[in-house]
DNA sequence: TTGTAGGCGTTATCAT
DNA sequence: ATGATAACGCCTACAA
């Protein structure tokens, strides 16, 4: 019975047991420890349980390390996400935490807001885990991810990871219809702005009303918080007083342009139709509620950790036809159109 | 040059290059493949860059488990919440992982909403991380983390764990005297149903009140969902129509108070000021913006993963009167009261 | 039923 | 500047 380590020096941190430590204060060796603390069959209940009072005396604690070393099954995701206070991402990432749950894997949490510098989250978080899941591009630094499964949001067409795209355009479709069916004449677009052109869905939104005879006019705010949809809905009104329509370019937007709207006493969706875009929870929550395009968070979350597993797995290859998914929205009609 | 493993059999899932296999194809020994990976001195650079190609074509990743095991420096907390879709846990859970990320620790987020069985879900986290943080109690199996550092928010007095207590008596006395001021005379309490007795929030809201002559009446609900405080709300105006103030046990169940209004066409704050709890984003996204009392989550986060941390590093007792912090809440007015 | 020997992938120490 | 050797904590085979 050798002391372990150096004889505990002044306050060291009290290093962990071992498995070694069990195994001298039980008098057995370090295999029937393990055989004790996994369940195993073919050892003397006695034992056992001598082994397992000493393992509950030292505060023994198997070492995830010399285990994952042993039995090297991946089981740990990591998703990359802007900011859990934008309602979109909590709702992603609950999806992705659930779908991850079903296969017993894990998942780490990063948020690019706190961090200084978006390479070395990616790189720190990549350290940690055996595949990555995100809203990412390349200036996040998807090149030092080497052979680590990767699988983009949003992914577009050429990208050089896996990815899961995002299919709008034909709830987009139907979310037009619904509108002129409603007597809609007047729409307008609230964009987010990449100066000079439109967003995806924002084109989208255009094309389908140009089909229609209709040329919507477009206001475009900076950034996507409900502050900049409150000051781009404002805009609006002012712009453009025979609108009888907005389409905002998300939830978050159409949330401030229905604030504006009450602030303005203008009836919703009496007088002005809203719509927005992701169909977040929080449309719910809202008065009147917003009616809005709905990502299918779910497929969107089982279509990545799909590709993920089945990557780190080696079933499917880490990029090319192979490695993509399509999933749809839906048109969610609510109270405000 | 020696064959790695078995020379590839079959369709194998092309087990990961390791330090050796770098080793060997660069022709130096592992150390040599240390240094260059780890951007170490002491190594020739034309030699590095022949190691860093080699890692390169083989797609060497260091495994963390082999790592681990020689730097055991603990860097992985758990969170465990109930459900991300509640806008609650998400800004808890992002300064939770703000304050991880200060020290470059990572956040393994998991949610009890997706577990079959909680015992389970918090002994699978435990395996994987460093020391746990989350609304835990007994029945989620406590018991099972031995000499894991563990922080419980909303801490009892007597756990057995370390705890973050919040402190809600000040802010609430502040907010009775804000509601007085404003000229409430019929204030009513919206709690949620420990059936027979009150939310602790409430007792002490209806104690203030009762400090001030009044007698608030009570209407209870069974869940924390927005419908069931819509339905709360339309209860109190049924029963208590002289009702000039509502104080919600949560902004959840506030923001139904505030749809059930609506549509019934009162005014708040004019006809009746409504009040939550929590100080979710939530608050300002709807109209009328909401009067609550707000919890300094980042000081929660903060607290706990100070006192997590403390814990890992051997430096704070796992349990006792230095292994709890206290946090408060602030009255924040907005528009509803 | 229990113990012995070996190796998982990495880094640190000490030679060379 | 580079390499050899020895851990780290755990599990699986095999031997006793």
């Amino acid at each position: 019975m050798k002391a372990r380590r150096s004889a505990t020096t002044r306050t060291a941190p009290a290093p962990r047991a071992t498995i070694n430590d069990v195994a001298t204060a039980a008098g057995v060796s370090r295999q029937t420890v393990t055989r004790a603390m996994n369940e195993m069959p073919g050892i003397n209940p006695a034992t056992k349980a001598r082994v397992l009072a000493a393992a509950k005396r030292l505060r023994y604690r198997p070492s995830r390390f010399g285990r994952g070393l042993v039995k090297p099954e991946p089981r740990t995701l990591g998703l990359v996400v802007d900011d859990l206070t934008n309602p979109y991402y909590p709702e992603l990432a609950s999806a992705v935490i659930g779908e991850a749950a079903k296969q017993s894997w894990n998942v780490i949490v990063a948020e690019k807001v706190h961090a200084t510098d978006r390479r070395t989250l990616l790189l720190e978080v990549a350290g940690q885990v055996d595949a990555v899941l995100g809203y990412l591009n390349d200036s996040d630094g998807l090149d030092q991810l080497g052979d680590l499964p990767c699988i983009q949001f949003d992914s577009p067409p050429g990208s050089t990871v896996g990815g899961v795209e995002l299919d709008f355009a034909p709830a987009m479709a139907e979310l037009v219809d619904h509108l002129l069916d409603r007597g809609v004449r007047h729409p307008v677009l609230l964009d987010i702005s990449p100066p000079g052109s439109l967003s995806g869905r924002g084109q989208c939104f255009v094309d389908l009303m140009r089909e229609h005879g209709f040329d919507p006019p477009v206001t475009q705010v900076i950034d996507n918080s409900m502050a900049a949809g409150a000051a781009g809905c404002a805009e609006i009104l002012q712009d453009h007083p025979e609108a009888d329509a907005i389409m905002a370019f998300n939830d978050i937007a159409a949330c401030g342009t229905l604030k504006t709207l009450r602030r303005a006493g203008i009836d919703v969706p009496g007088q002005i139709k809203v719509a927005g875009f992701d169909g977040l929870g929080l449309g719910t929550y809202l008065s009147p509620e917003l009616t809005t395009l709905a990502l299918d968070v779910q497929g969107v979350a089982a279509a990545a950790v799909g590709l993920a597993l089945g990557m780190a797995a080696g079933e499917i290859p880490r990029s090319g036809p192979k490695a993509r998914r399509r999933v749809s929205y839906r048109l969610v009609v609510r109270e405000s159109s």
